[in-house]
RNA sequence: GCCGGAGUAGCUCAGUGGUAGAGCAAUUCACUCGUAAUGAAUAGGCCAGGGGUUCGACUCCCCUCUCCGGCUCCA
């Protein structure tokens, strides 16, 4: 048989060697680092026999496919050390996740970190036992035999659909000693092969993610192809930590969450609402720029406009409750702007002359979110959406989508993300539209909308809103992480339920199409986002302190303030430091402030008006700088990007 | 909401069934200094809140609140 190389060169061998034998033949390096195989796009073990040919790729630990293969085997050696530890403990499932693995089981109590500890040395027993992983083929009825102790794994043969497994009544486990998984594979060949590991933490989860469901626990973990990988990932995961944006706005004053006010509330603090500021402007700004008028919303409204609006129906749980006083009608607070924008378009008749409207808000909106999700700013219960929404004509609905995704892209581009990638999603089974034909001619636009706009994105079926399909955008942070923050949302039901109509230039009512557009998603989250992706030191623009000034000793103080006077009048953000403290201590203050330039001010430069320049992460000072033309590269880097 | 962990000075954290500790920050004084911590002194606490057990609770038990890690959900 003849297998064909990523290089396109071919090896020629007996039908039914091993993908082993397979790499050994291209190499015994190549064999010595092989973790796994993959014939015709399918991922196999090593040990296994090649009946046909076809193209052959030898797997290593340095793709993400055989990281794959490494957490995967990993995850069996926990299974096995928590079933070797643990009395009655039964497992569920445990795959391999980004960067790692997790594993669920019964036990009779939760695991502790000392229980982790000693699951990790017991595992390292295994590794150290060099254990070969075997593939075992068996039928679904033994499988159930074979598991029969194990009701999830009873429940995960009995739900695996044959066609979709093999095309028979087979089913696939690994087996190492003793120990028995349900598996498809493939796995590395013996337990010896994990060069590097670690146990993370372990947290409750729901079997199959049902709330309804047993409660397992979850062990989670990771693995990698070398000690020094791992420790690099770990550091990494500190790093994270350090740009957490709870503890930078700590750090840096921004905001805090009194508990006092209760969970998921924020108070922003003044250079927490220097920066809000920075960030509204932007984007009362672009929404000028794109054409969009801004308008003004109250934060309650008669529960009948949720009725109509269909949120009582479908968003309820996630609405705080009714106020009412005896005798009156009864208030909702705003979870979101909506129907406020579709009281103001149906204020008056509208004509098709007068469309598209589109109206914009940062409107202030609560919802009432699970007490173990929120998450400081970026899942809080009270936020600020930068809201609008275009009513159109279904002629209008394509260049408007497009005009809308090139909004969004222009304002993340401003603050510095530049990867993007899209979710398309579609209707929903839970939708109860009857303009079917609508959703239709929707979710084509938004698809045509993303590839004028080269945006990749990925179709989510039935991921859409009740009301209709939807775009959403996410970014890639400095550290790597997605995080969702515009949408576009083109809804065809809300117009219905308003009656919403314009007159025609045949002088006949028609519905409008209506498309939601939220570019930060929430202000506050999106300045939680900026914050870790920033680690606090923001670009200049963004900087509630733009320039701290420091005089070297008090009698350089008067000059500071007139050095920060100028800076001032020059339109600069400008702090001075007058406390009695070291040079040292200043600067160092100022770093940890993470403000992005720093002025010296001395002796020398009251005699010549100058200062020392020193700017945020160059560890270098330019001194006797001309003040005129240090404030001129101030002004300059402080410019907003568009 | 569920599972687990936690809450001690503004921040980061020690501590113990017998009257509460450190570092940083703060305040005062001295120092007046040229690019990441000058020194000394002072002040600061209903040990999250409420019940209980106990001669005695910050410590043990129960409830509530808040936070953390997940599940689930989502902007």
């Amino acid at each position: 048989m003849d297998l064909r190389l990523p290089d396109q060169t071919i090896i020629t061998l007996d039908p039914g060697a091993t993908g082993l034998q397979a790499a050994e033949a291209i190499g015994p390096g190549l064999a010595r680092a092989a973790v796994a195989v993959k014939i015709d796009g399918e991922l196999r073990d090593l040990s296994r026999p090649i009946e046909d040919g076809g193209d052959f790729e030898v797997i290593t630990l340095d793709s993400d496919e055989g990281l794959h293969v490494l957490r995967h085997s990993t995850a069996h050696i926990l299974a096995q050390a928590v079933l070797d530890l643990f009395r009655g403990a039964t497992f569920a499932i445990g795959p391999p996740i980004e960067d790692g693995f997790y594993y669920d089981f019964e036990v009779p109590e939760p695991f502790t970190p000392e229980d982790l500890e000693k699951l990790e040395t017991r595992m390292s027993e295994i590794i150290a036992a060099d254990q070969p992983f075997t593939r075992v083929v068996m039928s679904r009825d033994e499988a159930i035999q074979a598991f029969g102790d194990h009701k999830f794994k009873v429940e995960i043969i009995e739900s695996l659909d044959p066609d979709e497994v093999s095309g028979t009544d087979e089913v696939t486990a690994y087996r190492n000693n003793g120990f028995i998984d349900l598996c498809r594979g493939p796995h590395l060949p013996s337990t010896g092969r994990i060069p590097a590991f670690r146990l993370l933490r372990s947290s409750g989860a729901y079997w199959r993610g049902d709330q309804a469901r047993e409660q397992l626990q979850r062990v989670y973990g990771t693995a990698w192809a070398s000690k020094a990988d791992l420790e690099a990932h770990l550091h990494r995961l500190e790093e994270a930590e350090k740009r957490d944006h709870r503890r930078l706005g700590t750090e840096l004053d921004l905001y805090s969450f009194p508990p006092q006010l209760g969970a998921g509330l924020a108070v922003w603090h003044p250079k927490g609402g220097m920066l809000r500021k920075l960030v509204e402007d932007h984007s009362r700004l672009l929404h000028q720029r794109f054409g969009f008028d801004f308008v003004f919303t109250p934060h309650i409204g008669r529960e009948e406009l949720w009725e109509t609006s269909g949120h009582l129906e479908f968003y309820a749980e996630n609405m705080y409750p009714k106020m009412q006083y005896e005798g009156d009608p009864g208030y909702r607070v705003k979870p979101m702007n909506c129907p406020f924008h579709v009281l103001i378009y149906q204020s008056r008749q509208r004509s098709y002359r007068e469309l598209p409207m589109r109206l914009g808000e940062l409107g202030g909106v609560y919802r009432y979110e699970q007490s173990g999700v929120v998450h400081g700013i970026l899942r809080a219960r009270g936020f600020t959406q930068d809201d609008s929404h275009t009513f159109c004509t279904e002629g209008q609905v394509a260049d408007e989508l497009k005009l809308h995704l090139d909004f969004v892209l222009t304002w993340l581009r401003d603050f510095g993300f530049d990867e993007f990638e899209a979710d398309l999603s579609t209707r929903p089974e839970k939708a109860i539209i009857h303009e079917e034909e609508r959703w239709d001619v929707a979710e084509a636009a938004l698809a045509d909308a993303l590839e004028a706009h080269d945006v990749a994105y990925r179709v989510a079926p039935g991921e859409g809103a009740f009301y209709g399909p939807k775009i959403d955008v996410h970014i890639k942070d400095a550290i790597g992480r997605r995080w969702q923050c515009s949408t576009i949302q083109l809804d065809v039901n809300t117009p219905r339920r308003f009656g919403l109509q314009y007159i025609d230039s045949d002088n006949t009512p028609v519905r409008p199409y209506m498309i939601h557009c939220a570019k930060a998603g929430s202000l506050e989250r999106f300045m939680g986002i900026l914050v870790e992706h920033h680690a606090g030191a923001f670009p200049m623009w963004l900087a509630p302190v733009q320039v701290s000034i420091i005089p070297v000793a008090d009698r350089h103080d008067e000059y500071a303030r007139r050095v920060q006077q100028s800076l001032v009048e020059a339109g600069l953000r400008v702090e001075v430091d007058l406390s009695s403290d070291t040079v040292g201590d200043k600067i160092r203050r100022a770093l940890t402030q993470k403000h992005p330039a720093v002025l010296v001010v001395g002796d020398d430069d009251i005699a010549n008006s100058t200062v020392g320049l020193r700017l945020y992460g160059e560890d270098r000072d330019d001194r006797d700088l001309p003040l005129v033309e240090a404030t001129n590269r101030l002004v300059g880097l402080a410019r907003r990007p568009s």
